[in-house]
DNA sequence: TTAATATTATGTTTTACGGCACAAAAATAG
DNA sequence: CTATTTTTGTGCCGTAAAACATAATATTAA
């Protein structure tokens, strides 16, 4: 049963964003709200565009992204629903440093980020809500660096996998993780190469830490995971 | 001429934060300010600490540091006069992650962060100037998590020496880093040990890209520094 | 002053991990 | 269905950088 994304129809799913609005503020708001949908690997922006919107991530999963030294791209966050990104460059005054692609069907409702400064400029709650959006990042923005640099390979891979689960969450069965992503993208997300996350995944399923089937992934010894990433 | 640090002295010279207040708001911040002075290495606030406090570093320099995996520490970011810092945690409810400590004698305005998060709450614009700290930081953090996974030893040592001089400037002469630190916080900054740390800057220095002398470092080439910071 | 400690310097060894090559399997296209 | 491309899986090798060892200086303390 597949319905086309109305705005009005997703309006009450946005989280408590919009409930820290005056009534005016949110008519004009979804007024000028568009709906968009992307595919698998689709690009939602790329580094070095202009900052036009706020994006909302509807249901979907968002991987945000950077090229670093000669294409070796890193994943740099994840998004879920309902999260709110791609606000940080407007903010001051950059294009985007990152960009963003559709982990899978995605949809994502765009506010235009303009308006949405102007009501941050004169409510004190909305401006608050983006500070703790924008206090959190950098929390996690710290300690990932940490883990990136000083971390050997196996650290960084449990860490990586215990991310997806606490960002994704796990499917019925308690153990596989609800998102599927390619070996590439796992390694993206642990800083390393390829190769690397398939042996060290590899390493972890002989262990029986994790069981895997193509690019299902479950979590067996979410306690001897942690243990790994904790110990470097 | 040395004199006592006077709160109704300082208070001209704490940027431009305060001048977002209203009078009532900035009277009560004047009254309950503090002021405090730290000598070289003297710790400031300490990872687990709850916060309390909205630091503002009136003159001195101050580091930011992480303990990592094995007591490896990391500096995370510096902090020049007239910067505010230490408020993130408090933002979001958390103890301190990181650690303050003095470059060198340094003098600090404190407020209670509680004082200026209810400010926070009724003032739009001072909500909107801490917005864009974070915002600056987070840019700064996806940054360096890249220099420091995706660089190799010389690359990451050009970057802090780049860093260092875009954060705390030069001497009169124009070439001379304005700040002197030891090598092996020269080498927590650009995550490496401090062998190759020193080992590094001896061999910038006879590819006479810098100048040492004990701790005085003067840049001659910036722009081969830059470059080799480019390549990786 | 001498002693003790911290910092800087350099050489040697070890190793984690990237780079590369090449199958095997799976996904996609034609 | 077969052909082509992408993804996954393994093995081997080279090397960047950590680890370790040991001086040679500074710096601080006594």
């Amino acid at each position: 049963m597949k319905k086309a994304p109305n705005i009005n129809d997703l309006l009450p799913h946005l989280g408590r964003m919009l409930s820290l609005l005056t009534d005016a503020q949110r008519a004009s708001l979804a007024k000028a709200a568009t709906v968009h949908t992307y595919r698998k690997n689709e690009l939602i922006y790329s580094a070095g565009d202009h900052p036009e919107k706020l994006y909302c991530l509807v249901s979907g999963k968002v991987k945000i992204c950077r090229e670093g030294v000669g294409l070796r791209t890193q994943i740099v966050r994840v998004i879920r629903p309902v999260e709110y990104f791609g606000y940080r460059p407007a903010f001051v005054g950059e294009n985007f440093v990152l960009s963003a692609l559709a982990f899978e069907p995605t949809v994502i409702v765009c506010f235009p980020i303009d308006m949405v400064m102007a009501m941050i400029h004169e409510n004190a709650s909305l401006a608050w809500f983006f500070m703790q959006r924008l206090a959190e990042d950098l929390g996690r923005a710290d300690e990932r660096t940490v883990t990136l640099t000083q971390k050997h390979i196996r650290g960084r891979l449990a860490d990586a996998l215990l991310f997806l689960k606490e960002s994704y969450g796990l499917e019925e069965d308690g153990y596989t993780l609800s998102i599927y992503l390619s070996r590439e993208d796992l390694a993206n997300l642990s800083n390393m190469t390829t190769s690397n996350a398939i042996r060290t995944l590899s390493a972890f399923a002989s262990e029986r830490l994790v069981a895997v089937d193509g690019r299902k992934i479950k979590i067996l010894e979410e306690e001897k995971l942690a243990k790994i990433s904790r110990m470097g």
